[in-house]
DNA sequence: TTAGGGTTAG
């Protein structure tokens, strides 16, 4: 049998098997998050009430009871074990049972390296471990992330002939997937090929996922035997996990199609996927999945469902949910305000957080990420600056790159170039070209030309292979009516090889999704779409509207850059939404990349002269435009 | 005697 070798092996047999005294716990384990929610068991209040009967009957002593008692403890989801250390220490001549119960004890417990230590007194004690032991041993490694422990424990199972045994051996692969020895959770799977059950190829599969191995997991996933509900979940949750959206859903598809039980983390993942991909559609149905098979609302599930909302333009419903959730964890919390900022919702966003303070939580990074955020997208400055003060000398949080982005974003929109300078200039980490392209972009808002020309020469030295910095740069001149510039950065582009990235919309319409490019003609209904884009066009030119073309960058003449601003994905989008849907529907879009300024406007006349509710999410933020207006007031 | 391993994102 495979056995991986650790780097020190600390720890050899106790004497009547070998010695145990060097066993040694690695203080720098780190703790994997806590464990989720386990069926029901016997509760916590239950355990003690049985407790004291056995106490009031004069049955203290019998260690056969409470060692049952320590075995409910042991089921019930991660508790302190102070309570359970209590109980087997009430244990005169504790049982490999119990003793096994309070390894478990400990492994679930936020301290799993104790239950090593228990492990070594067991030894030296005399109690010979079993099977059991050792799989209990082996989740508390993992969960600690403790490679060089586990290899230990591997050895010693190995060597007391417990290494065949499947739960063992499941265990060792998932222990050194959590600690990324891929390979090794590799040689153990298929060293034996003859004697696995469906956890162990379960095992490989999240092995394979958590590696980013997707073909690998593809590949497993068919040639299973047997897949239950885990095998699914896994699977999908690795396309999630991937950013490979629509094969997510598609596995989710073929696993309802074959009848399968879902459960929580598949539709935590489902909804995921559905989230990110903006469908709306597609997250409403698993929402009225998880209400027709009562799945109850868990702080995960409720928190993936106010996400979902929030990242398909239905922020009311995200904080209808949000209201309504009986217990909220600090993520219910970050979704909420996030979302919130997202939709340029930047007071409701710092209330929702100030309440989050109130009630005791401690923010963290990502939280700051939505609260500037909202002060950024709102134009919130004074509160922005506050904010960042209070995150790193209150909360004693290191700004990361986002954060800074959304400082310099913040700033640079409302005309503080300077200080957006002197931030970037005063940062712990090297900019990145992200947050220089912001401030670019700022810079053109502002027709700041000279320090626009700086960054966007400084950028295309740092990141020559982005078109969208040449585009950029070349907007300013465009901007500033410098035609000769525009043509020599045009040129410039040509020559690097770099394409612009193919802008896309999608929109969802009766389960359907459909996706548009520039121009796209592929439509099966591109003619009608073409017509009504036509009819846009009569209706937007008689309410007033002139085209404004200056975030077009091909040095074409002007009539047809008309045109390439009329056939921008997000209005084939918008003209195929005005054709399925009926009138007053709301008509929601997704698009990757920022909406340029033309379309803005036509998307706000559109919501007049259509009387349509129009909602965009763009690369950055939402728009909801309505009776001319949008969400954003026109500062994005 | 009793118990055990694998899936969740934001």
């Amino acid at each position: 049998m495979f056995a991986y070798k650790p780097k020190s092996l600390l720890l050899s047999l106790p004497k009547h098997i070998s010695n145990s005294q060097n066993f040694l716990v690695n203080s720098n384990s780190q703790l994997s998050p806590p464990l989720s929610s386990l069926p029901p068991r016997p509760s916590i209040p239950q355990t003690k009430q049985a407790h004291a009967q056995i106490i009031v009957s004069g049955l203290a002593a019998d260690s056969p009871l409470i060692s049952h008692l320590l075995c409910f403890l042991a089921l019930s989801p991660s508790t302190p074990f102070h309570y359970s250390l209590s109980l087997y220490q009430s244990i005169k001549y504790p049982s490999v049972f119990a003793t096994n119960n309070m390894i478990r004890c400990f492994a679930k417990s936020d301290s799993p390296p104790q239950s090593l230590l228990l492990f070594s007194s067991m030894l030296r004690t005399c109690v010979k471990p079993n099977n059991h032991t050792f799989t209990f041993l082996l989740q508390a490694c993992s969960r600690a992330l403790a490679l060089n422990e586990g290899a230990q424990v591997h050895t010693v199972a190995v060597k007391l002939g417990f290494g065949g045994y499947v739960f063992v051996r499941n265990a060792l692969i998932h222990l050194y997937c959590s600690c990324s020895r891929i390979e090794c959770s590799k040689r153990l799977f298929e060293e034996n090929a003859s004697s696995r059950d469906v956890v162990t190829w379960n095992s490989m599969l999240t092995a394979f996922v958590r590696d980013e191995q997707i073909g690998a997991a593809e590949k497993l996933f068919e040639e299973m035997p047997e897949r239950d509900v885990i095998s699914w979940s896994t699977m999908i949750s690795g396309y999630v996990q991937n950013g490979r959206l629509e094969e997510g859903l598609e596995c989710f598809k073929q696993m309802r199609e074959k009848g399968m039980r879902l459960n929580e983390a598949t539709l935590v993942s489902v909804l995921s996927a559905s989230a990110q991909l903006g469908l709306l559609e597609h997250g409403r149905l698993v929402h009225s999945l998880v209400e027709s098979l009562n799945f109850p609302l868990t702080v995960s599930l409720g928190t993936a469902l106010i996400d979902m909302y929030a990242k398909c333009g239905c922020i009311e419903q995200s904080k209808l949910l949000f209201k309504n959730m009986p217990k909220k964890d600090i993520w219910t919390w970050n979704v909420m305000i996030c979302g919130l900022a997202s939709h340029g919702l930047g007071k409701e966003a710092l209330a929702i957080f100030q309440r989050f303070i109130d009630e005791g939580f401690h923010p963290v990074n990502v939280t700051f990420i939505g609260v500037l955020g909202a002060c950024s997208r709102a134009g919130l400055v004074s509160e922005g600056r506050r904010h960042f003060k209070l995150m790193t000398e209150k909360y004693s949080i290191l700004p990361e790159m986002e954060h800074y982005g959304c400082m310099v974003d913040m700033l640079g929109r409302a005309g503080f170039l300077d200080e957006a300078v002197q931030l970037i200039e005063k940062m712990t980490v090297p900019p990145d070209p992200v947050l220089w392209a912001t401030l670019l972009g700022a810079c053109k808002i502002h027709g700041s030309i000279e320090l626009g020309e700086k960054i966007g020469k400084k950028l295309l030295k740092l990141d020559p292979t982005h078109d969208g910095h040449y585009v950029q740069l070349a907007s300013i001149y465009a901007k500033a009516r410098k035609w000769e510039d525009v043509i020599r950065v045009r040129r410039l582009l040509v020559e690097q090889n770099t394409n612009k990235a193919a802008g896309w919309s999608l929109i969802e319409a009766q389960g359907t999704v459909h996706k548009f490019v520039a121009g796209d003609r592929e439509h099966e209904r591109s003619l009608e779409i073409y017509k009504m884009l036509e009819k846009i066009g009569i209706r937007i030119a008689e309410s007033g509207y002139s085209p404004n073309v200056s975030s077009v960058l091909h040095d074409i003449g002007e009539e047809e850059k008309e045109n390439a601003i009329k056939e921008h994905s997000e209005r084939l989008a918008m003209a195929f939404g005005l054709l399925v849907t009926g009138a007053g529907d709301c008509i929601r879009i997704v698009k990757n990349l920022r909406v340029c300024e033309d379309c803005h406007e036509v998307s706000k006349i559109i919501s007049k002269v259509f009387e349509r509710e129009i909602i965009v999410r763009d690369g950055s933020r939402f728009h909801h435009f309505k009776d001319g207006k949008c969400s954003c007031l026109d500062y994005w």
